[in-house]
DNA sequence: CTGGATCCCCATCGATACTG
DNA sequence: CAGTATCGATGGGGATCCAG
């Protein structure tokens, strides 16, 4: 779609990492622990079971995140980041650090704004 | 709407990154020089100017971006990074770098599906 | 427990036309 | 040149139900 092959790895990098709540969970699979799919949905509470199994797909597709089934009654299957995954962390790192910063950037301009609308 | 804050700071981040064009926006600024309105559509070919215009309020509203009107016919507008933006720079930079060797990586996987399959 | 199948909404984006 | 206004299309995501 883009020519500009400058833009086209920002798309494709984008692509990978966005989605509503592929940070996150990529986020939590980063801890190293291999996570079930019910575990994963206590980690995301507002997620719907739908868009869960949708982006661990999509995840999985992109080879970042590794599905294990094991077969028995109750089915059990175990999610776990890939090694190449695992590249991700620092860029995910700095994302969730400079998240932070903003946060509270916005929240401290806040207050100034109402603190001088008393004045 | 998320109660973890955990989440949240992801969630802040990449608002404000994300966007189908602001990365490819702030990359194109991240490179110093101001540029005026046109000059930034012609560095993206596919957008139209609702977005730009959309993007680049939103890019100044979180005080990424800033913008500087020369009042003057007929008009010019420019806009350059601020230093706060320039913050992003690494992130970006890590983002970049990555989507081109995902690019890389999901190229050669296309040839060696291609060759086993004449086998 | 895991997750497929459906239906539907609405936010986002595109196209087009118009303006100081 | 640098936008704004309007309208319409599209598809990502939510809710719900069903199944191995």
């Amino acid at each position: 779609m883009q020519k500009n092959p400058v833009q086209c790895q920002f798309v494709t990098a984008l692509d990978s990492i966005v989605g509503k709540w592929k940070p996150i969970i990529l986020y939590h699979l980063l801890q190293g622990k291999p996570l079930r799919f019910n575990e994963l949905r206590r980690l995301l509470p507002d997620i719907t079971q739908r868009m869960l199994t949708l982006h661990l797909r999509e995840l999985e597709e992109e080879e970042l995140v590794k599905r294990v089934i094991y077969p028995q009654i109750p089915p059990k299957v175990e999610y776990s980041i890939t090694e190449y995954g695992m590249s991700l962390s620092p860029i995910l790192k700095a994302l969730h650090q400079w998240g932070a910063t903003h946060v509270e950037r916005k929240q401290l301009k806040k207050e100034i704004n109402e603190q001088t609308e008393t004045d």
